[in-house]
DNA sequence: CTTAGGG
DNA sequence: CCCTAAG
């Protein structure tokens, strides 16, 4: 039997359509989910006639899609709108897909069993490693070229299993037949126990959702009839449908009897810029021919050699920093990660003991592992060896807002800059046993319970922001990260005019432990603007905002800009500011009175070589403050005093090198003069 | 990668 | 601290 699966994003939409027909639990627990796992897939049932063909080429189609129209403008929504827009088109989503497999509007999740809530979320995970390992065992190891090929297989595929219209959203992921073979249900940890944790969904549905729910609700209906869709062929394209973007963002829908359409697009267009981002690990190998090897083949490219010095310093302490250095190497990442995947998928290339180091070697040597929860991990056994698979990565729940005039080239650089961020935020792994955490990092395996006979799904990764300020919850859920966001605002107060289409959308928990997300959100706020910033110039194509949604609550969600400067698009970001210490300070004079002024390099090996976050500029800057200091009166001094006494011996050697270094000068330039 | 300087 | 031109 086939399948398909949709990937859609549930965030806000679910409200309206659950809140319909939230009459059981079922609808509750999906409405949990959505909200805590952000992103979802749905998958259907769809005619057994599907053939095998179509797996896992959903994904591909649509990322193939999304970057059709390289060189055209992209049109996003313009702004706030696209908030309730969003919603419109997730609850059409959901319905359409609905109808297709069963015709019938009412049954938006059809469940079979008692507690189907649940269950339907497992098979939503299922499917989704499920396509994840068509994608990646598949035949894909060499035969990148057959990409075409399969594309079209899904989609005749698609057709033929009767599914007739697919709305642009919902082509996304056809899959065919599954259920029976090894298919390994994945079940996050994260979503199980969000679901079993009433504390999670007990809570009454956000006031910002609920308002517009009743706009939604009718606009659903008018989808329904999907069915009847089959001949519009626009409808399916995912993305290349620059005619008729125009017509979109223009109108908001305030009142129900607006226009769906338009509105629909918005969304989707929303949606697939998100699915865009979640598929990262896919795409790479779709379009951007780029990154591929001219065999086709999937590994990576290495083309940023001179990427080394600077990751390792980013690597230290400087999360942020040059990360837009690496676009290149960036954006190679995906194909990285892939690789990896493909390999792991060999049998041999099995995990023994730290079963995520080889994986998490190769996609965190490159500094891609993406965040959140994927799991897919077979333990086969071996002797008493563990062996472990991780998929992949779920990349966290992105949202960008980007001015329509912004190029599709930007928005990949931009989605790139923020999955970049994110995994190069650091992010730790955490093992999930059956939705709980692991947390003893001491125990072997088998005193943990992974041992070779142990189920295969019961065992989970999800990448954290921060070890040591995870809610005490089962739940991982703070698994996504958040982009460096200022203080975040109220969505209530989000300014519904077109400036916020600059801004970034962050859904963000006002919990302490979500406002400590990783290293992300930076310490110095000095010049922190409102999240209003007005330095946001509307002129600016710059793209901004990248968020990660911490799922958890979705009454926090707020709005802010990712950059205080508009200008910075980049997800880099600052080193946190460090002031040296009276006791480094000294410790650089004595180097620089040993070796002069302008051998920061050896400064650097001589003084600080320990201290990671010093690099041999920093030194030389630091010495140019220190000169400057000790020029200065001790009023116009701030910061921490330095001793008089250090700073008299900052001028004599610097009197003195300067010296030295000009009478080099004279001595080579005699030399010079001399040899002419 | 290092330096040197401007920002 | 960042960014960059230069070497």
């Amino acid at each position: 039997m086939g399948s398909m699966v949709i990937r859609c994003l549930l965030r806000l939409e679910r409200r309206v359509t659950f809140k319909k027909r939230a009459e059981d639990n079922q609808m509750r627990a999906f409405d949990l989910l959505a909200t805590v796992a952000g992103e979802m897939l749905l998958e259907r049932e769809s005619s057994p006639s599907s053939s095998n063909a179509s797996k896992g080429n959903g994904p591909i189609a649509c990322v193939q899609n999304m970057w059709e129209n390289e060189d055209k403008l992209v049109k996003i929504e313009q702004s706030y709108q696209g908030f309730s827009d969003r919603r419109v088109l997730a609850s059409e989503l959901v319905q359409q897909a609905d109808d297709q497999k069963y015709g019938s509007e009412e049954s938006l999740f059809p469940q079979n069993d008692g507690h189907s809530g649940f269950a339907s979320i497992v098979t939503i995970d299922s499917s989704e490693g499920f396509v994840d390992q068509r994608l990646v065992n598949g035949k894909n190891k060499n035969d990148t070229g057959s990409f075409a090929s399969k594309l079209d297989l899904g989609v005749s595929g698609y057709r033929e299993s009767g599914v007739c219209k697919l709305d642009c959203e919902t082509k996304i992921m056809i899959k065919d037949e599954l259920h029976n073979n090894g298919k390994v249900p994945i079940v996050t940890g994260t979503d199980k126990c969000s679901l079993e944790d009433p504390e999670v969904w007990d809570g009454k549905p956000p006031a910002l959702v609920s308002s517009d729910s009743s706009v939604k609700v009718p606009l659903c209906g008018d989808h329904i009839p999907c069915s009847s869709f089959p001949a519009s062929r626009d409808d399916v394209k995912i993305v290349s449908r620059d005619d008729d973007e125009k017509s979109s963002g223009c109108t908001h829908p305030s009142t129900i009897t607006k226009s769906i359409r338009p509105v629909s697009r918005i969304g989707n267009r929303r949606i697939r810029k998100i699915l865009a981002s979640k598929h990262w690990k896919v795409s790479p190998k779709l379009k951007d021919d780029t990154l591929l090897n001219n065999d086709g083949d999937l590994k990576p490219i290495c083309r940023n050699r001179k990427g080394y010095y600077k990751r390792q310093r980013s690597q230290m302490n400087i999360p942020f920093k040059k990360r837009k250095i690496f676009e290149r190497g960036s954006v190679s990442n995906p194909n990285r990660l892939f690789t990896c995947e493909g390999k792991s998928d060999s049998p041999e290339k099995g995990i023994n003991g730290d079963a995520s180091g080889s994986c998490v070697k190769m996609h965190g040597a490159t500094g891609t592992s993406s965040s959140v929860v994927c799991q897919h991990t077979s333990i086969q056994s071996r002797d008493s060896y563990v062996k472990l698979r991780i998929k992949s990565f779920r990349v966290p729940e992105l949202f960008i807002e980007m001015p329509e005039t912004a190029s599709v080239g930007s928005l990949k650089r931009t989605v790139m800059e923020a999955l970049t961020a994110i995994l190069g935020g650091g992010l730790h792994v955490g093992v999930l046993l059956r939705g709980k955490k692991v947390r003893d990092d001491n125990k072997t395996l088998l005193q943990t319970g992974i041992s070779h006979d142990y189920p295969l799904d019961a065992l989970g990764f999800a990448l954290e922001p921060n070890p040591s300020q995870n809610p005490p919850s089962i739940c991982p859920r703070n698994s996504s990260c958040m982009l460096p966001c200022d203080t975040p605002q109220p969505l209530t107060s989000y300014p519904p005019d077109s400036t916020v289409a600059h801004q970034a959308i962050c859904h963000s928990s006002p919990e302490p432990h979500l406002a400590n997300l990783g290293n992300f959100i930076e310490s110095d706020h000095d010049s922190a603007p409102s999240p209003t910033d007005t330095s946001v110039d509307k002129s600016t194509t710059d793209s901004k905002a990248l968020v990660a949604v911490p799922e958890m609550n979705v009454e926090a969600l707020a709005v802010v800009p990712v950059h205080r400067k508009s200008k910075r698009s980049e997800i880099a970001q600052r080193r946190i500011r460090r002031p040296f210490s009276v006791t480094e300070v000294e410790a650089l004079v004595q180097a620089v009175e040993k070796l002069g002024t302008g051998r920061w390099r050896d400064v650097k090996l001589l003084a600080f070589d320990n201290a990671k976050h010093r690099t041999y500029v920093d030194l030389k800057d630091k010495w140019k403050t220190l000169v400057h200091t000790a020029r200065i009166s001790p009023q116009q001094r701030r910061g921490e005093p330095v001793p008089q006494e250090l700073l008299d011996r900052v001028l004599t050697a610097h009197a003195f090198w300067s010296k030295q270094q000009a009478r080099q000068q004279l001595k080579q330039h005699a030399e010079t003069c001399l040899l002419i």
